[in-house]
DNA sequence: CTAAAATGTTACCGACCGGTAACATTGGGG
DNA sequence: CCCCAATGTTACCGGTCGGTAACATTTTAG
């Protein structure tokens, strides 16, 4: 339907939708759709539409669906990426710290997310196929994550390193799929305390042992 | 295709195919590819073939797939909970028994599963609907399962149940979906030698606050 | 053996989906 | 003002999927 009202002075189309540039749009738009209805479960059609485009403009950023899941899953890595960034800057050479700031920025997110689950953990459910790109993707992200844990473990002085970072992994990544039958706050607020008291009986023991080789 | 070979003596073609009655047949078959290929990843033509029928039988044992998905995760669920129950007979008056033997089921559940997740997460993830009823019945079915464990803490003593049974739960959920990067193995062990140890603790706990009021 | 119940076969429907082609429109930069 | 690039529009293709109808066949019970 073409409109025969030709636009005079006033803003032009493009500008009126919106400033942000079309490909992040789409990413966005599709980002929502994918966490609230599932992957498989959104068409290319409602992404499009949701950004206030079309399919055809889409296909021209995004050569398929699958290559955009997997940008989509590449920028949520990316964002984990840097808060993990400013975890390091924020508490620089101090381990203990950061996993206990870890933890609280977990808990303010799971507080924030209520209802459907971790937008990564519904896509690996629903992404079955090994070699999936957006697959690989989170799986080098969950290596990336767990080394880092195990090495800031490692530092704090953990007696067995290994342990005690699959334990904090095994709850973080609980906590997500736990938090839909107690609610997203006791865990978080829970899982705030045993981070905590985790750190704090570490700093006892070794506390105790410096003791005990210098008395 | 009529086939003019009237079955001379030999064993009808039902017999041949299986033993087990054709419901449950096509249970397990759905059971198996939802669980590799995803719910939404599998048609009912495939389950059909899978379960050596076709689909008009499959149709006239389930009214729609959305009720064969219900059936299985149901089935899912009883026989967990079939395995509370045996748990609380080989433990009767033990809870920390249970807590303990509940992890080492788990841990060997998990060697046994390798690669793709758990079954429940993942239809959790692939069924967003919150009023699909498969996913009522596995939110039912969490509910039951915290509160049993509330229940097992609280009477082993532990002094704030909810946070221990909180710790239980975000653990042996976080197992699933951690042990992709870490091994199942590894999570497994770890996942019973800390519930062992919180259980201990706790006795050692008890013991001390026995001793300090008797002494 | 026969009738009825269960199961199999084939063909089909409508809806949706991922993806593409061809063409129209709009917008900004020279 | 005009051209070129970006974006929009429409229509379409092939495939898959959930679900059904009509009819053939087999199995079982009496």
């Amino acid at each position: 339907m073409k409109t025969d009202i030709p636009n005079n002075g006033l803003k032009t189309r493009k500008s009126l939708r919106s400033t942000i540039p079309l490909r992040a749009r789409i990413l966005v738009a599709a980002g929502d759709l994918f966490h609230k209805q599932g992957i498989r479960g959104v068409g290319v059609e409602a992404i499009a539409e949701a950004a206030q485009t079309n399919k055809m403009t889409l296909y021209r950023y995004f050569a398929s669906k699958d290559e955009l899941i997997t940008e989509w899953v590449r920028g949520i890595v990316a964002h984990k990426e840097e808060d993990w960034k400013d975890l390091n800057a924020k508490h620089r050479g101090d381990p203990e710290g950061q996993l206990q700031d870890w933890s609280r920025r977990t808990a303010a997110k799971l507080r924030a997310m209520e209802e459907r689950g971790s937008a990564l953990g519904n896509a690996f459910a629903e992404l079955p196929d090994p070699n999936h790109p957006a697959r690989r993707v989170m799986k080098e992200h969950k290596l990336r994550e767990h080394k880092r844990v195990v090495r800031l473990c490692k530092a704090a002085g953990f007696p067995d390193p290994a342990f005690s970072a699959n334990l904090f992994t095994m709850m973080l990544e609980g906590a997500h799929s736990c938090g839909t039958c107690v609610g997203m706050r006791q865990i978080g607020e829970h899982l705030v305390q045993v981070v905590d008291l985790m750190v704090e009986n570490n700093r006892q023991r070794q506390r105790a042992e410096q003791g005990q080789r210098t008395g």
